[in-house]
DNA sequence: GTCTATATAATGATAGAC
DNA sequence: GTCTATCATTATATAGAC
C-alpha cells in the first residue's frame, strides 16, 4: 500500500521528513519502508549503498532546494532586498512548519553519520551564509556588517529551532523571524 | 579493562559524553560497555531499566549540574553581574570545548527519545533562562528587557554550536560567546 | 521495479555463576 | 558488583522469483 507509483522527489521528500524526525541512525529502513510504502528489498533498487546513500541524496536534494528556493530569490536584485527577506523567511518559516519541526542540518551532524553526508551539510549552511552575506550587501550594509549579520540569521535560525522544540513552544521560532527581519 | 573502580559521577560523565558524540539511538550499549569498562551486563546493575534509565540519570546529572555550576553563580548578588556573566560563559566554553562537542540537549530532542527524558530537557531549559532572566534584572534590565536577553542568549549557544559543528570552525562559537557577553 | 525469503550481524535485555 | 552465556528482536543487506 502507500503511494502507487513514487516519483524521486517525492519519495527524497518523504526521506527528508523521516531523517528530519528520526535522525541518520535512529531511522530504521523498516521505517523507511513503511513510510514510502516500499518493501525493504525495493529501497535498495532505489539506492544501492542502503541508507547512507539514501542521506547522501537527501541531502543533496536539500542543496538543490535552497539554490531554488533560497538562493534564487535571495539574489534576485529586481525585487527591492526588504521583499526578498521577507520572502525568503517565510519559505523557511513553511520549511520548518512554523518551528515544530527539526531542521536537517542540525539532525545530520551527529557521530555516526558519514562524513559525506557531512560534507553535503556543510556546503548547505556555506550556500545559505553566502546568500545572507549577499542580500546584506543590497541593504547596504559592509561586508564585515553583512558578514555579522548572515551569521546571527543562522544561529538564530538553528538556535530558535532548539528552544523552540525543547520549550515546547514555537513561540520562540516566531519572534526570532521577527528578530531576523529587523536585523537587515 | 577501562577505569577500575567507576564511582557514579564518573559513570555519568561518560555517558553523558557518548550522548552528547553519538545521540540517544546512535549510543548503543556495546558502545557504552566498551567505554565504561564494564560488561553489558553489568550496565543493568546500575541502570535496572537500560538506556531509557541511562539517558534520565544523565539528563539530572546534567539538570544538577546546571544547579550548582550556572544557577548559584549567577545568582550570588555577593559578586558584580559582569563579573557572575563572564564567570558564566567562562564554565559553558568549558562544558561545550569551546565549541567543540555538541550541547545534550541538541542530542536529546530526537523523535525516538523517551517523553522522560525530554520532560527534563525542557526543565534544564527552563531552568537556565530563568538563570538569565535574574541575571539581567540584575543587570538593570527591564522584566521584558531581561526575558529577550535571555532567549538570545540560550538560542545564541544553541545556534552557534550547530554552525560551528556544521563549518567545522569552532571560531562561530567563540565569537558568539563575544556577543552574548556585550548582551547584557 | 517490486516482491518473498533469507543471511548475517548488532541491538537491548536477562539468567545465573562467581 | 561483575562476569559469561544466551535470549528474542531488530538491524542492514542480499538472492532470486515474478
Amino acid at each position: 500500500m502507500g503511494a502507487l507509483i513514487l516519483g524521486r522527489n517525492e519519495m527524497l521528500a518523504i526521506l527528508l521528513k523521516e531523517f528530519r524526525a528520526l535522525g541518520f541512525q535512529g531511522l530504521s529502513l523498516s521505517r523507511i519502508a513503511e513510510a514510502t510504502g516500499l518493501g525493504k528489498a525495493s529501497l535498495y533498487h532505489h539506492f544501492p549503498k542502503g541508507k547512507d546513500e539514501m542521506a547522501l541524496q537527501v541531502m543533496k536534494f536539500v542543496k538543490d532546494w535552497i539554490q531554488s528556493e533560497i538562493l534564487i530569490p535571495i539574489n534576485d536584485k529586481e525585487i527591492p532586498p526588504k521583499k526578498r527577506l521577507s520572502h525568503v523567511l517565510k519559505t523557511l518559516d513553511q520549511f520548518y512548519e512554523k518551528g515544530a519541526t527539526a531542521c536537517v542540518i542540525e539532525m545530520m551532524l551527529a557521530g555516526d553519520v558519514p562524513p559525506s553526508v557531512k560534507g553535503i551539510v556543510k556546503e548547505c549552511v556555506e550556500d545559505l551564509r553566502e546568500g545572507f552575506i549577499s542580500l546584506g550587501k543590497d541593504f547596504g550594509l559592509s561586508n564585515d556588517e553583512a558578514k555579522k549579520i548572515a551569521e546571527q540569521t543562522l544561529i538564530g535560525i538553528q538556535g530558535s529551532l532548539i528552544i523552540s522544540r525543547s520549550l515546547n513552544d514555537v513561540g520562540v521560532f516566531k519572534r526570532q523571524i521577527k528578530i531576523i527581519e529587523n536585523y537587515f
